[in-house]
DNA sequence: GCCGGCCCTATACCTTGGTATATCAGGCCA
DNA sequence: TGGCCTGATATACCAAGGTATAGGGCCGGC
């Protein structure tokens, strides 16, 4: 089981991606004022090596980057296990890049000059998201841990009982005594920690359904 | 219980508000011309007036409207019961405008001028994500007007059932004797026709959790 | 006043679920 | 080889859920 949700209050960090030195230093300044860890990078090569902190943060990036647009590492970000929120910036934007970026699920498209207050906003907001997504993932992770603690059988058991199946029907189905799967039942109960059997569905919903997120 | 699932496939349709009828003109017939029922409008008002079709539909916007924005307009119809997909055109937009209708859940937004495929894709888009509302939607009017049916003491037991409570401990809860608890549970899963317990905790979770949409 | 819906209860019976204890077989690893 | 996990099974017992039948009290509408 992960410790996250033991650990002390964590601050949320900014990774800013720009290749001009002096745009990330005005922007590390600007996040750093209001409080922020800001993490500046000149590439999204850069920003890739780097290990992030295990916090909830935010991506501000700059739409035009050396090699590859900033709308392309986007797309490429959530092919990985990075799914950090993206406030987009830009000094040469145009409708369809904002559209696209939107489209993907960015927080924020900000065409430059901006105000600071918008980005500060911006990036809060994407923060917040974050923070929900990894509270959910906490919950999912400590789930599926557990899961994976099941043997094959109790699996099998856990799926049919949360269809709504009587022990003697899954008996039938898996060609098993009732006996059997009232062991494997219990089994079940006890290492998902499931409180009553519309907890256990619950539980299995959110196990087989869930997407990655 | 509704009868729409019962009907014909139904024909979806794109309703258009646009203050320039030469552009009503020319959208109502790219429209036709791949199939569509096209439902031209001068304004927002007109529009409102008007009784929509029952079928998955989408909403063809032009930014710059009559009186009011279309912006505005797509925040004022949240507000209501229409819930149609949106999808903007302008001749005169800028970055913060497109950003606006994204974060407002617009399906697409496109400058003039715009290659008649890309509104095309939008607007099937759009339909389609209507479609989806709707199936949702009347799944859970079913599931509405079950729950309707039940007396409010039925309400508390299902209520307590799909939280995990014993039949005893909901009498206890309730000041009831055991039996009384049984006979509503045994409404309840009648009424509700849930032919398991997992069937009701889910359609509990569906009718109490649910937003409108 | 009578009927019907709602609410509550009871008896009786059966099915299903849950638990404890014990046994047996196969596979794996120190 | 002995210990451990997994899987399957059995007996026995108790708790909980489900159904059928039969009441009684209350209230609002016809």
């Amino acid at each position: 089981m992960t410790d996250r949700s033991a650990m002390a209050v964590e601050t949320p960090f900014v990774a800013i991606i720009d290749d001009d030195p002096s745009i990330r230093e005005s922007l590390v300044s600007l996040l750093r004022s209001v409080g922020l860890t800001a993490l500046p990078f000149a590439s999204a090569q850069e920003f890739l090596q780097q290990r992030l902190p295990d916090a909830p943060g935010c991506l501000v990036l700059d739409v035009r980057l050396p090699g590859q647009s900033g709308l392309e590492f986007q797309r490429e970000l959530s092919g990985t296990d990075i799914h950090l929120p993206v406030v987009f910036i830009t000094g040469h934007g145009d409708i369809p890049m904002s559209v696209t970026a939107m489209k993907a699920g960015a927080i924020e498209f900000l065409a430059k000059p901006f105000r600071d207050q918008d980005l500060i906003d911006a990036v809060h907001t994407g923060i917040e998201r974050d923070r929900d997504r990894r509270r959910n993932l906490d919950v999912l992770c400590d789930l599926r841990e557990r899961f994976r603690s099941l043997t094959p059988r109790e699996r099998e058991v856990m799926r049919l009982v949360a269809a709504g199946q009587l022990n003697k029907q899954i008996a039938a189905e898996l060609q098993l005594s009732e006996i059997t799967v009232k062991v494997h039942r219990a089994n079940v109960m006890r290492k998902m920690q499931a409180r009553s059997l519309p907890d256990l569905v619950r539980i299995a919903d959110k196990v087989t359904l869930a997407g990655d997120a």
